[in-house]
DNA sequence: CCTGACTGTGAGATCGTGTTCAAGAAGCGT
DNA sequence: ACGCTTCTTGAACACGATCTCACAGTCAGG
């Protein structure tokens, strides 16, 4: 039962006829109070409805148990994900959770939000902000001159600083690889928006896997995470291309505009046209055909970020704890219809 | 530039030759200050790169102008953007925000993450959480107990509570009537799970616009949101309905298992079978063919929920408060290619 | 019986800020 | 010069917890 009254530690040491000590003790389950004492004063916490005053519990002790989140907008699937995982790690563990969302990169917007969690007092942060090429460096300086525990997901790795991410690039190696061993040629590559680090990776991997002969440019489309510009996309390639047979998109959203536009100019998938997206969402399983997919442990990344940043705030943020511990996450590919050239 | 040391407000008096007081008062824009005086300290507080202590200020002043949002899964689609909405409102009247997500709904977790935000001393609560049949009695009986502020997102109204929702209802008739406009003439439905009130609220919506003489159970298949669910309805619903003209789904994932399933049958969109979703998701667009849906505004509706709560927490919780605003979002229809029977 | 160690408890300081109230300074009219 | 506001400032306390330290009481060993 909730009550309307504030009743402070005070007024259950009165009405236990202890001190206000004894109560914090039982309150912060120290072994030195009398058993008998104990009882009786967690009877009365339970009678009166006591709740403690977590602010000023955070004042007194100088720890507040809150991780701040810095997210990018929800609508996008990974991010989504990755909060989830984030907020129940850190109910597990008992953090409370700061929300920010950031959508503008400049230095006045980064400070005002990192400040903003510092007159807080989170006990840690985390950075889950996709990796902007241009705002990196701003990124990295900002959080250099932060005494509080950061762990920043999904980004190039920052000296003295905890870095977690997916291996994107590792995810392109796996959707090429999976290609060509269905017997797909001519490889192309719609991008995400190069602006972000993790369409860099993906087109890396994508690079390091197609024979070197190819004429790399002229497979490679910038498309923006849309479905339009995957629809875009597969038009430029395609005309560019007239033997591609195979296209490894960047994420699911552009790949159902390329299924759309396959469609559209008579491309059979699978058997004329291999596709592999990225991310595996909830729909791409009942796309037609179903796609073939690089999925991302997001939520398990969100989860990781709360455990990796936990050490750091127990052992002190030093090198040593930054090093030691898992700080990549390796995807894995879901074959489904839309690269299966050969029956298995 | 964000400073190593914990600089207090006492370092900042010190180094300004003033009171402690005369610092606060600056730092809250106190009209009883020498100009002159203000001035100087406002270059010290900039010069030490000091910000308050937050959490000392909530607890002196007993405001922490923070709003805790019980949120859901943010995998869905509408939940994320109310959450945008209300971050971003928030943001902007100057509340922190605190998140707790929610998966089981008996009394022990319920009442456990609101404790939390009691002892966090919030200054408001959002429960943004789907309406779930089962637990509105609980989470009513519970809330009532509760001497903050709260908003209930999408659920039916509740005595001395304020409650914001999107008119699902509203949402279904406009799907309906569009369908009857196009000509066609025996409209089935997907719904939702039935323990969701905004499904039943759609339903409700199809079952006031549909004629009264149409054998409705038969014209009705309770889907799991699921794209799988919406394959699996069409199924049944066409099965059941020979003359099946048109079905409204109740959002837009499980349409597209709807558009699949129509395929695979040989039915064509819109001619055979006309289709209108509801969400709005920004995929629809590019289904084949796009998708007629209601566009629910759900970050709308979360920056709403911030303005109400804000009023309330100004002017008292008061009935009258709670009566007086919007308190209903009507959603609106986007017509696309999947409804459109007739040409224009 | 004394000493030292240990246990359970409470008084008082402390965390960093806001708030109340009184006092000093300055300006004004007589 | 005097009394009266008005403006500016600071001392002391409050907020609700934790933390340090000291104080009684008990017990074992000499």
């Amino acid at each position: 039962m909730i009550r309307k009254e504030k009743i402070t530690i005070k007024d259950v040491a009165n009405a236990a006829g202890v001190s206000t000590q004894t109560v914090s003790r039982v309150l912060n389950n120290r072994p030195d109070v009398a058993a008998e004492t104990r009882e009786m004063v967690q009877k009365v916490i339970r009678e009166l409805g006591y709740a403690p005053n977590i602010i000023a519990r955070s004042l007194s002790s100088g720890r507040t148990n809150t991780i701040g989140v810095v997210g990018f907008g929800l609508e996008y699937y990974g991010p989504a994900k990755v909060l989830t995982g984030i907020e129940k790690k850190a109910a597990e563990y008992g953090y409370s959770v700061m929300l920010a969302l950031l959508d503008k990169f400049d230095q006045e917007h980064i400070e005002k939000i990192l400040m903003q969690f510092v007159a807080q007092q989170v006990t840690g942060i985390i950075w889950a902000i996709p990796g902007f090429t241009d705002s990196m460096d701003l990124v990295a300086s900002i959080t250099d001159a932060l005494e509080i525990p950061i762990v920043l997901l999904n980004r190039p790795p920052l000296e003295m600083k905890l870095v977690l991410s997916v291996d994107n690039r590792a995810g392109g190696r796996l959707a090429v690889q999976h290609l060509q061993g269905q017997g797909y040629r001519h490889i192309g590559i719609i991008t995400g928006p190069l602006d972000w680090w993790e369409a860099q990776e993906r087109l890396a991997g994508w690079r390091e896997t197609v024979p070197e002969g190819e004429d790399m440019d002229r497979l490679m489309y910038e498309g923006d995470w849309t479905v339009e510009s995957g629809d875009c996309g597969f038009e430029a390639l395609y005309g560019a291309n007239p033997d591609l047979d195979a296209i490894f998109v960047s994420n699911d959203q552009m790949s159902l505009g390329v299924i759309q536009a396959a469609n559209r100019n008579g491309l059979s998938i699978p058997a004329d046209l291999g596709i592999v997206g990225f991310d595996n969402v909830a729909e791409s399983k009942f796309y037609s055909p179903p796609l073939t997919t690089v999925h991302q442990p997001a939520r398990h990344l969100g989860g990781l970020a709360v455990t990796r940043l936990d050490q750091c705030i127990r052992n002190g943020y030093s090198e040593d704890c930054i090093e030691k511990g898992e700080n990549v996450v390796i995807p894995d590919l879901i074959v489904r219809r839309s690269s299966m050239r050969t029956e298995p």
